[in-house]
RNA sequence: GGGCGCAUAGCUCAGCGGUAGAGCGCUUCCCUUACAAGGAAGAUGUCGGGGGUUCGAUCCCCUCUGCGCCCACCA
């Protein structure tokens, strides 16, 4: 194999990634081999990207994180388990869909199986269509950008086995997600429940508490008066619409100021509604007026109070964040009955106004609303605050509301291995503030339904204390379009018969599953126990409260079990003022644009610079280093193999300079492979690189004139042999890094994939050297001297040098001497070298031109 | 308010008890037959402030300040 003829004249990245993507892609260079033994495979889980959604710059180097360390433990001889998944379903979707097509779904209607979305969607006014019409378009779309996704990737170079793709909408998700609630139902921990729960009003769905988003809001304080019997009782509330929802005032059962009207009762403003003055300690003396009106449900505190002090329900708010139509019927007084039909079917923001205003006119306002910015909570996709309304809803225990629970997954966070360290607090700390079960069910469309009917009593009411769910042979299924067994499809909605849950799961309960889902449990069992648990997770520091505790979760009550032994966390890119980079506020950075300007090699470079955990901000100047760096690769290796260096036969090594160079690399080899196991992957990359430069400035400047042959054969040889052992062994050390352009240069003198070699072994690859690596330091030191001259005179590096002394301590310097033949070569030097050791402890060189 | 992290050259970051490092950028020079998308040489710092431990602190401890992220915060 010494045709270097298959050296091209003008190496370029440009199209690599299409040339290489499609040899790759064709020849399955990263495909699986399910044969091996667990202890033989290394299995990796990714985030599902929603494909909804769109990418950013981050996406790029946290998943290029995972292929570094998913192509090193390819090359250190480990079956590599790297699938990759497309999260479409859930909300996102839909809302793509609905701007998409200008549609949107109306569980009402039949489906219509000729529709076709308008060819113009206005954006102002959606056509409904059936739920099934929407699912479909669901379908259709995420498909087309799951095409865009996988283009991306592979552009991106990532050494996934495309033939492991999942979808978290696909048959086989959808029935590990309806086997595993079943199996969370039948071991007690999935339970349904009637319980205030925060909801979107826009999106007319519960919300679970990982998805929440506190953001600033502005407000407004209203100083408003109760009517009790001695007096006006001032209250403040930044919500006066929630006033015909008011259950009680609540004060600190220690605050002097409220002590007589404990026990008695005040009438409510306008609507003159009797409420009880309470005590309880969650309420704050110096917040607001130090008295709170509790309402249905204005914030937590109040679910809590209405909870401990068994208030009543009163809600006002209705689904859809409008209050409610009927005139409710604990409002008695006619004028009250009469303000609150004018209130019915307002917004929140309206009813506010027209409260506001009736408040200033009956007196009951005290001065004027204060504005003020406060912290609300909002579903993370959402634009309006939630609203606490109480529903029914799916749950599945997490901890939040058992400490023994929460102690144990308390414990899987310890159990893990987490890269960085520090990042196991973010899991704890989470952990550890849990107030709730996991609410898993949405009132949405695109998404895994629950398999679950409740029979209907003879009134028709449905009997939720007793589900009807389906066998797991059956699954997935879908319940409303298929009949519980032992009914029949004439039965439902029928009384006797039965109805369906008409919700979905969350996308996170479809995700958290992942692993599962992967692995083939209950699907491959054969895969199952070669791949899991898994090894490796990766993922940015953000989701680590969703998808990396969820699945935890899932398995420890499944298979009792991590998912995984360890998770390695990426930071974020951030924008050159530090600030996290969003779409809204301008400032992403299109990743295709960047790929494509500067090379796929490149990006990855940058991103391999950014460490686990670390942000990292987004500096266009160091892709130009990146690809710099796979530039030189080309042309040193073209150079290289250019004096016939294809044989890479350590034996034939003698010269001392030769030997010194190998012997530096193989602490080269060591040092990385050592950052590499420590998943240091930036590390490694920063030992071979520095070396790489200088075994391109220093060492292959020394030794090129001996190689073209300007000495006897065997010193030739001997500069070739470690040339070609040098190339060899650096471009396998560079491949995760830059599998473009390592796997171009190992085109042109190897066969196969540079990929699916074996990462090197300093005694396999580069055998033993017994020589000192000083030896090439020293004369580097002596050629930097000699250049230094050259460029102190300003004039070229070809200069010839009549005379060189090099004074300096007598070991460099006998060091040095050895390589005194490549260094008269490289610096040009025509006369003496004069060697003058002295007391310094630096090399010094004059040289004479 | 709670947690975590960061603070070292203009920028991005290494380092870590023993006289400060890299890359980018900058300055000067060099077309040298791998590469001008290159090469050579050079300048640049009270290692955030203040205490302490130590023979010695950028590094360890305490503290303050600033920045970032996560969480909590709707009266």
């Amino acid at each position: 194999m010494t045709e270097t003829s298959r050296v091209p004249d003008k190496p370029t990245l440009e199209g690599l990634e299409e040339k290489w993507a499609a040899v790759w892609k064709e020849q399955q260079t990263y495909a699986f081999d399910r044969t091996v033994e667990r202890a033989d495979v290394f299995s990796i889980d990714t985030p599902p990207p929603t494909v909804s959604g769109s990418l950013h710059v981050g996406h790029i180097f946290s998943y290029t994180h995972t292929d570094l360390i998913a192509r090193f433990q390819r090359m250190r001889g480990k079956k590599v388990f790297y699938p990759i998944g497309w999260d479409d379903n859930g909300l996102p979707t839909e809302r793509r869909v609905q701007n998409y097509y200008g549609v949107r779904c109306d569980p009402s209607l039949l489906y219509d199986p000729d529709f076709t979305p308008p060819a113009k969607p206005d954006p102002k006014k959606q056509v409904p269509i059936s739920r099934q019409n929407f699912i479909e378009l669901c379908g259709q779309l995420t498909h087309i950008d799951e095409q865009a996704f996988e283009a991306m990737w592979r552009q991106v170079g990532l050494s996934v086995d495309w033939s492991y793709l999942y979808t978290t909408i696909s048959e086989d998700s959808r029935r590990a997600s309806q086997r595993a609630f079943l199996r969370n139902f039948a071991r007690g921990e999935a339970y349904l429940s009637e319980a205030p729960t925060m909801w979107d009003v826009t999106f007319q769905t519960a919300v679970a508490q990982a998805e929440l988003e506190a953001r600033e809001y502005p407000g407004a304080y209203h100083r408003i008066a109760f009517h009790g019997p001695s007096g006006p009782i001032y209250i403040e509330t930044t919500r006066p619409e929630l006033i015909p929802a008011c259950v009680a005032l609540i004060a600190h059962p220690d605050d002097e100021r409220y002590q007589d009207l404990f026990g008695t009762t005040v009438r409510s403003p306008l609507f003159d509604v009797e409420v009880p003055v309470l005590a309880h300690p969650a309420a704050e003396p110096d917040k607001g007026a130090g008295i709170a009106m509790c309402c249905t449900f204005g914030d937590l505190t109040d679910v809590q109070w209405w909870r401990e002090l068994q208030l009543p329900v009163r809600t006002v708010i209705g689904r859809d964040g409008r209050l409610l139509r009927d005139i409710p019927e604990w409002l008695t007084t006619d004028a009250g009955r009469e303000l609150y039909a004018e209130l019915a079917g307002k917004t929140i923001f309206s009813a506010r106004e027209l409260i506001v205003t009736k408040l200033r006119e009956s007196g009951d306002l005290d001065g004027e609303p204060t504005p003020t910015k406060r912290m609300a909570n909002f579903y993370e996709n959402g634009d309006k605050p939630l609203e606490i309304v109480s529903t029914r809803q799916w749950y599945i225990t997490n901890g939040g509301r058992s400490d023994e629970l929460k102690a144990e997954f308390i414990e899987r966070g310890n159990e893990l291995a987490w890269v960085p360290e520090h990042m196991k607090h973010r899991y704890l700390n989470w952990v550890e503030n849990l107030n709730g079960d996991w609410l898993v069910s949405r009132q949405r469309f695109f998404g895994v339904p629950f398999p679950v009917w409740y029979p209907l009593n003879q009134d028709g009411e449905p009997d939720y204390d007793h589900p009807l769910m389906p066998r797991e042979e059956d699954l997935p299924i879908d319940p409303t379009s298929q009949a519980p067994s032992g009914y029949d499809e004439s039965q439902r909605g029928k009384p006797g018969g039965f109805e369906a849950d008409p919700d979905v799961m969350d996308t996170w309960a479809t995700s958290s599953l992942t692993p599962q889902i992967v692995c083939g449990w209950e699907r491959d069992e054969d895969l199952f126990k070669r791949t899991f648990p898994m090894d490796l997770n990766t993922h940015a520091h953000e989701i680590i409260r969703t998808w990396l505790f969820s699945r935890v979760v899932r398995a420890h009550f499944e298979n009792h079990t991590l998912p995984w032994k360890r998770s390695m966390i990426s930071g974020f890119v951030v924008d050159p003022d530090r600030k996290k980079i969003s779409k809204s506020k301008g400032n992403a950075i299109l990743p295709d644009e960047v790929l494509n300007k500067y090379g796929s090699d490149a990006v990855r470079w940058r991103a391999a610079m950014a460490r686990p955990g670390l942000d990292s901000p987004f500096d266009e100047s160091q892709m130009k280093v990146g690809r710099r760096l796979a530039i030189k690769v080309l042309n040193a290796s073209k150079f290289v193999l250019g004096f016939g260096a294809t044989s890479a036969d350590a034996s034939a090594v003698t010269e001392p300079v030769d030997l010194a160079m190998l012997r530096r690399l193989r602490q080269v080899v060591d040092e990385a492979t050592e950052a590499f196991e420590a998943y240091d992957y930036t590390g490694a990359l920063e030992t071979t690189e520095r070396f790489f430069w200088t075994f391109c400035d220093d060492y292959v400047e020394l030794v090129k004139e001996r190689a073209y042959g300007g000495r006897s054969e065997a010193e030739a040889n001997s500069a070739k042999a470690a040339l070609a052992v040098a190339l060899s062994v650096q471009l396998r050390l560079l491949a995760p890094y830059l599998p473009f352009a390592t796997e171009e240069v190992w085109s042109w003198w190897q066969e196969g994939s540079i990929h699916n070699t074996t990462w090197p072994v300093p005694d396999a690859d580069i055998a033993a050297v017994p020589h000192d690596p000083a030896v090439l330091t020293a004369a580097g030191e002596v050629l930097a001297g000699i250049r230094g001259a050259k460029s102190t005179a300003q004039v070229s590096m070809k200069t010839e040098v009549s005379k060189v002394e090099v004074t300096g301590p007598s070991g460099r310097l006998e060091l040095a001497a050895r390589a005194e033949g490549d260094l008269r070569a490289a610096g040009r030097i025509i006369g003496e070298i004069v060697w003058s050791p002295d007391q310094s402890d630096t090399i010094a060189v004059v040289a004479t031109l």
